[in-house]
DNA sequence: GAGCACTGC
């Protein structure tokens, strides 16, 4: 887990996160240490929680193919039990102990603070990898690695072969990739007796995946350890938080935002000095409720002086992460008003005091529409905890939820919907048809998606030509789209432009699409940035405008400037360029020759088709205000406005995603030739299909 | 003429 820098403690230091974010990291990069002044690490270590689990917990692993720790924020299994395992001796004889994360920036504190206590140089005996990065090496006896990651190996070896423990950390996250891996997990250890897996769990989810890993004892089994148990042992560690007292409202509240408000100034008013941080769902409601506290400041100067609002969400500039964790001048307040990143991805210090607006914005996925919405919905009790935790990280906190009592306990689901149940799974179908999983419907899953939406992967995938008739990968195009990391939409466009000689171009439309956006946020400038868009702004829709973007970049020597002076981020274009290095590597590597069709656009369109086609849409006739319908489901979709098409409404398009608000708008959409549909995929397009509109 | 919960390969 990424720790920032706490007030008082070492100066941090600056991880550029490649995201073209940078986050700040305390130098010792635990605070859970931090307050031990000059303690040797071995000290330090043994105060841990989890310290005085250790000959436990080694036990256990020891005796049972399966362990689940159940362990609270501060109890230190992160940075310990790989140490701990490390040394039993799960290392020796050229074996490894891997720990996987969901998130990168966590791997990479992780790996350092343990490489730091060890005493040795990141990269050695501790290492890590994460995408395009890799700092291990032949000596390395502890790897952190996302989960992704963990899924890429196996891909080149199946059973995870040089690994004598793996530990799952913040499984009950339950992202997609954990859930696969876990599936994968629970299969290997049939074939791998002497394997060790380590769960890492919330308490709310450790009862569901000692069930999952229950498996029944196999017999007449030569070589196996006679006394280990298939069963899962279960260890609690306790944790380092603070009581944190919960407070309800008596009646439900009908506008959360100003609920919010209100109980801020509450707090301000009555309770003692500390920060408050506010759980509310997105960019909008966040400005809001920041607007209406800082009118508040300005007008009753009584109530609200000495209040700092800050609002946190994953789309800040750089300048305004900066204010987000700079310490609280003496006498001030701070308080931050956040989406859901603060209830995992980061962790603010100084917080005493947390208002929960019961809500989030969560994905949900439609197979029959084939859209993912994103929508406000009630948060789980499981989210609701971890939200109040943050409250008790420094002394004891109070947490005031905005719901009551009664629908905490009556109305509101023990857990949330696993990730895999709520999105698209094209890429998660085609990464287990790569492993061999042919069998889809019947993987043994920690939460089975539904079928419908499995059923639609698997007709995307057939119509890329991926799948064959069998449902199993094709040769070569098939494995080749399943070995390059990115949307299996995206992949097949990139080898389908090596037979049309435009890869250059695409690789650099591949590499803009995997990012946000190449633009300047743009609330307060949108003029400006329209009118710089139209600079750049092509007949053929978002794909060719990136390609003018990126030549303009190159040609003024990858210049910031260039980049201020046409509202195009910076750092977005660096990443751009980054990525699409390794794409380029990955494609020759799977024989896709490079080259430019110079200013051949039609090829280039043509390309795009190939990947997209699938998202085609045509523009009602008669529609005097841009409405489209997608062939394939009739959906009502509409040219998001920070396209260069909006308003254009040119006939036949092809989008790249979708963003759901009152409408379902098109995010990056091109101009396509109707007569392409059947011509790339005339199996999707038939004659009696949907597509009797073609004509 | 309007919008971007959060990750990851």
């Amino acid at each position: 887990m990424a720790q920032f820098w706490k007030p008082g403690t070492e100066k941090p230091r600056l991880i550029d996160d490649e995201e073209g974010g940078v986050l700040f990291l305390s130098a010792s990069a635990s605070s859970s240490s931090s307050g031990y002044g000059f303690a040797s690490f071995e000290k330090q270590r043994q105060r841990l929680p989890v310290y005085k689990y250790r000959t436990a917990f080694l036990y256990l692993v020891e005796t049972h193919a399966t362990t689940i720790v159940v362990g609270e924020t501060g109890s230190g299994k992160t940075t310990q039990i790989p140490q701990y395992l490390k040394e039993a001796g799960w290392a020796d004889g050229g074996r490894v102990i891997a720990c996987t994360q969901p998130r990168r920036l966590a791997v990479q504190a992780v790996a350092s603070r343990v490489a730091e206590e060890m005493g040795v140089k990141l990269g050695e005996e501790v290492g890590y990898t994460i995408r395009f990065e890799d700092a291990t090496s032949t000596g390395t006896l502890i790897k952190f690695l996302t989960d992704g990651v963990l899924l890429r190996e196996m891909m080149g070896d199946p059973l995870l072969t040089k690994y004598s423990v793996i530990m799952v950390d913040e499984a009950h996250e339950r992202s997609i990739s954990t859930d696969i891996l876990l599936g994968l997990l629970k299969k290997i250890q049939r074939r791998r007796p002497e394997l060790r897996l380590i769960i890492s769990s919330a308490t709310i989810e450790a009862k569901s995946m000692s069930a999952f890993f229950q498996t029944r004892r196999r017999r007449g089994l030569q070589g196996e350890e006679p006394a280990l148990a298939m069963e899962p042992a279960i260890l609690s560690v306790e944790g380092r938080g603070f009581n944190v007292q919960i407070h309800y409202v008596e009646d439900p509240v009908s506008d959360y935002i100003q609920a919010a408000v209100s109980t801020v100034l509450l707090i301000h008013d009555k309770e003692p000095f500390g920060d408050i941080l506010v759980f509310l769902t997105g960019q909008d409601d966040i400005e809001t409720a920041v607007k209406l506290l800082t009118e508040e400041a300005r007008d009753n100067r009584k109530s609200s002086s000495g209040l700092i609002v800050l609002p946190l969400y994953s789309g800040l500039s750089r300048a305004e992460q900066e204010l987000i964790f700079s310490p609280t001048p003496r006498g001030k307040r701070k308080v931050v008003i956040s989406t859901n990143i603060a209830e995992t991805s980061l962790t603010l210090e100084g917080i005493v005091y947390v208002i929960d607006s019961g809500f989030s914005k969560q994905k949900f996925y439609n197979p029959i529409s084939d859209i993912e919405n994103l929508v406000v919905a009630p948060i789980s009790k499981a989210s609701a905890r971890q939200r109040a935790g943050r409250a008790g990280r420094v002394r004891p906190g109070k947490c005031y939820r905005l719901y009551t009592e009664e629908y905490f306990v009556n109305e509101m689901a023990a857990e949330g919907i696993p990730e895999i149940q709520r999105s698209n799974l094209v890429s998660c179908v085609i990464q287990l048809k790569a492993l061999g999983i042919d069998n889809i419907l019947g993987f043994d899953w920690p939460a089975s998606p539904s079928p419908e939406s499995m059923i639609r992967a698997l007709e995307v995938l057939y119509s890329l030509g991926v799948l064959d008739d069998d449902a199993k990968l094709t040769a070569p195009l098939g494995f080749q789209v399943a070995e390059i990391p990115l949307d299996p939409m995206i992949s097949k466009m990139i080898l389908s432009s090596d037979q049309l000689g435009c890869s250059e171009e695409i690789l650099t439309i591949a590499a803009v699409l995997s990012i946000q956006s190449i633009w300047v946020s743009s609330r307060g400038i949108q003029k400006e940035l329209d009118e710089a868009k139209l600079r750049f702004a092509a007949a053929e829709g978002d794909h060719v405008t990136f390609l003018n973007v990126y030549k303009g970049f190159l040609q003024s020597g990858k210049s910031s400037q260039w980049c201020h002076r046409n509202y195009i981020n910076y750092h977005a274009m660096k990443k751009v360029v980054d990525i699409r290095e390794q794409l380029r590597r990955i494609a020759q590597r799977l024989g896709v020759t490079l080259k430019s069709c110079d200013n051949d656009i039609l090829v280039v369109r043509k390309a795009v088709a190939m990947g997209f086609f699938a998202n085609a849409c045509r523009l009602e006739p008669f529609s005097h205000e841009g409405m489209y319908k997608t062939v394939r489901t009739s959906q009502e979709v509409y040219i998001h406005p920070s396209s260069v098409l909006f308003r254009v409404n040119p006939k036949w398009v092809v989008y790249h995603s979708i963003v759901s608000t009152d409408r379902q708008y098109m995010r990056n959409v091109a101009t396509i030739e109707p007569s392409w549909l059947r011509e790339v995929a005339p199996h999707f397009y038939r004659q009696d299909g949907p597509d009797a509109m073609l004509h």
